[in-house]
DNA sequence: AACAATTCATTGACACGCGCAAAGAAATCA
DNA sequence: TGATTTCTTTGCGCGTGTCAATGAATTGTT
């Protein structure tokens, strides 16, 4: 595949991706190299074209004016697919994790080989379309090593000890990274979102379960044992509902999706789905209200216990239920943030806390980031060597 | 100073501090640099006499034996120094962290200059009789940042603002680092101790506050805001007692020094210390193993937390009434650890917890480490350029 | 208008750190 | 004694990045 980038290189590439144009200087301030080593490290971006140097500002000041660099984010793509239990999402990517084009489709069954088979369909397609498609990355939940493509465990598709990503790779003709989804989430938010270069950033996601990854000193981070960010069995509440996982008082048990249902169930509204809990509190309902309230201080005490344990410098707080940045659909985003102030200690409190509504194409866009992110950490493609 | 050891050689040497006695071949899979690469890390130190070939070991394969390499522990020396609010604790230590010497004064008082030339003194001291002190540590308890040697607010002594590491680099003739004494504690423990050379770690510590220290993916990781680890509030109880922070139920309202003195208190022993309290459960007193039994199922809560958020290998806690690792003042040991199973989720339950009796040897030795850790990380000593 | 001052950018020389691969060394086994 | 195996060293070379000197483009000054 491509020659590998050099360290600095990939740490100015990676500059110019998430900052947008750039000048020499500035880049040379952000990375810590000279401003020789910056010339040096993105001449062969330049010479491919890759980079461009954009019109010089006027500049305010005395001196030569600087030229700014621009990534040309159109000459390589990436194609990003997350896969759901019932379906795919994918989407075409630029290098600065902008999204091109999208598609949605449902799985034509579960088993390993017919998944792949759609996947590199789908990424087959994009390729022909789209000649200047680089790299394709792919997003699954469950235990997931992103280093070797093997999936551990997948629980919504049944999947276990599976090389995913040696697979995959074998049946498309770009390389191919793999990674849990809620960590893909949490690098395209990285890369080009409202934590992108951010030292520490959390990335919560609420749903069926609840999922969070974690970014600490500019790095994703993995437990030891596969099991990081379990903020779902935090406690919120001695005196709460038992949780499956045999504990009471979980936030997932009182803030997830089934307890949620469970809870409007219980006071009469039964059958329903999060959308229509949503779409009912809106309206007025005050068992909605009172449901998703209660569920959002679940979350505030999950969201300050991560805040005050790990200090990042920004929480993004996404799904369906939560509500968007102005009121649009602030159901819970008032007793999330109301909980979150009262439990988070000192500083910790500090913490910035994007709530926002849960897009598919995120998702998605997500596991374009990581092909984006490996590239620049010239980490393993699967099957390939380390480059 | 020292000329800066290659990344190379201070992967090497770092592994040969941790690991004892290892052959060329060993120290090349452990670091992933090849045999070649290896002599030349070690070379340097070899030639300065830092390492030595122990007598190579009769091998029980064929093909020519190992020779095993050896840090000279001996040949550099640190000075480890841990200020508390009323003392100083200070250790001469070795390379390998073993502690040679120890020392324990009062503090003069708690004005900045005072303490500092009383730290100084020491130091001076311990390099006038051994002239092989190479380095210092200093650890209190607060926020510092160990890249400057900046402490930004330290509630013990009361400082606030003050350049520590520039001032005390002034003062004495070997290079000085500044930490936080449970991250160099925590230091400590992974340079040599029970987490040697452990992916993740965690150190907790109950005493009057309740603190804690992380490492990841073989880091000390620092918060964006400063604050990190404040495991000491989180929720363990929603109908436990108010906590100083103005929360219910956290885990130092529960467990905190402080509190299980008032427990006692409450129940007719007032004016007790932790120590007695201990005394009186393993003298059989039914109130004194209550208090302390709660106080080990909040902290276990706080622990599962931990392990469910991080997914640490290990984690070490210590304190005070904490016990030792068989049953010696075993007395809050066991219900940490049932309600930590408890509620550690999967795997996270496979993380180890190792629990021991505070010294303050140890604290001091975490300092000596924190010099030790410098060295190899080649981070900046305080007032020096980045080495 | 010419020149100084300032800031941005490039270039060549240099060093060093490390991988690669071949050779050398020290043991066991036949 | 020689083949085999495993550990260790050495010579070579490339890639990377710093340093310092030079060049380029602008503003301010006399």
């Amino acid at each position: 595949m491509a020659p590998a980038l050099s360290p600095s290189t990939a740490r100015v590439l990676g500059t110019l991706i998430r900052e947008g144009p750039t000048s020499r200087m500035q880049l040379a301030r952000m990375t810590g190299l000279t401003p020789g080593g910056i010339t040096r490290a993105i001449s062969p971006l330049v010479d491919s074209g890759l980079v461009r140097e954009t019109a010089a500002r006027p500049a305010g000041g005395r001196g030569r004016p600087a030229t700014a660099l621009e990534v040309q984010a159109d000459r390589e793509l990436q194609v990003g697919v997350k896969v759901t239990a019932t379906g795919l999402v994918a989407v075409l990517c630029d290098l600065r994790c902008r999204v091109l084009a999208e598609h949605h489709e449902e799985l034509r069954g579960q088993d390993p080989p017919t998944v792949l088979e759609q996947v590199a369909e789908l990424v087959r397609r994009w390729c022909r379309e789209h000649p200047r498609v680089r790299r394709a990355g792919l997003s699954l939940s469950g235990d997931v090593d992103p280093s070797t493509g093997q999936v551990g465990y997948s629980p919504f598709l049944g999947w276990r000890d599976l090389p995913v990503g040696r697979l995959l790779a074998g049946m498309v003709d770009v390389p191919v990274v793999v990674e849990n989804d809620v960590r893909a989430l949490l690098t395209g938010e990285h890369m080009a979102g409202t934590g992108a270069g951010a030292h520490s950033l959390a990335m919560v996601t609420i749903g069926a379960g609840i999922g969070c990854a974690l970014l600490l000193e500019g790095r994703v981070v993995h437990g030891s044992h596969g099991v990081l960010g379990e903020i779902g069995h935090v406690l919120a509440d001695s005196a709460g509902p038992r949780c499956h996982c045999g504990n009471v008082g979980c936030v997932e048990a009182l803030a997830g999706e089934a307890a949620v249902l469970e809870q409007m169930a219980g006071r009469g509204h039964p059958g329903l789905t999060v959308p229509e809990v949503v779409a009912m509190a809106r309206a007025g309902s005050a068992d909605a209200r009172e449901v998703l309230a209660g569920a959002g201080r679940a979350i505030g005490i999950g969201l300050a216990t991560l805040a005050n344990l790990f200090g990042p410098a920004v929480i993004v707080l996404t799904g369906e239920a939560v509500g968007g940045p102005d009121g649009d659909y602030d159901v819970m985003a008032p007793s999330v943030r109301e909980e979150f102030a009262r439990r988070a200690f000192g500083s910790a409190a500090d913490c910035e806390l994007v709530l926002r509504p849960l897009t598919f194409t995120d998702w998605a866009r997500g596991a374009a980031a990581c092909a984006v992110a490996a590239l620049l950490t010239s980490r393993a493609w699967n099957g390939e060597a380390a480059g």
